[in-house]
DNA sequence: TATAATTAACCCAAATTTGGGTTAAGGTTT
DNA sequence: AAACCTTAACCCAAATTTGGGTTAATTATA
């Protein structure tokens, strides 16, 4: 069987970059909204503070379990962090 | 301000492990249901074949950019991985 | 203004993830 | 049974992420 789906489906390196810094940018808005600082959500997700400025600034992959721990230290679902991207 | 929160609403190793072999199984899922094999998939997304065994194991912290990919190379909406979490 | 609080930007080392390669194991087909 | 396909299980090195520490920059507050 011959597959092309590896010619055009793949996500380029900008797109990449383009939904972390989304990411991050929804993280801070939910962490502003509630009136949290960073450092006060890093403790609260046990996820270091520069960690956390790093996600927000969408510098890095973050993982799946990040997210979910900081959704935890928010009080928020998660999966709406991924509502809008 | 005092603050609690740390100390209940913390994600343990064992929900972050439950977590992760959820994820895999569902992509796996997903994966079985399109009939294609690991090997395919890991071509298709751009992700070893390596990893994608381990993905679907659950033995890493995925991330969700990983995820995504994985998504797009199974036509997939990648929100739907999170949907019974 | 100045003082404090918050965030960014570094460096560095440790930890984790990832990919490549190989071999073994399990299942299917001939 | 043999050959084949698929996945698991390793090892290892490279790449990336993460945390800790420090300092600078930015922003808010007195």
């Amino acid at each position: 069987m011959i597959r092309f789906s590896h010619i055009y489906n793949v996500l380029t390196k900008e797109q990449e970059n383009k939904i972390l810094l989304k990411l991050g940018k929804r993280v801070r808005e939910i962490r502003e909204e509630k009136g949290i600082t960073q450092y006060n959500l890093a403790t609260d997700s046990e996820i270091s503070k520069n960690q956390v400025g790093r996600i927000e600034r969408g510098e890095y992959k973050v993982s799946v379990i990040s997210l979910i721990k900081i959704a935890k230290a928010l009080d928020y679902d998660f999966r709406d962090f991924f509502k809008y991207l």
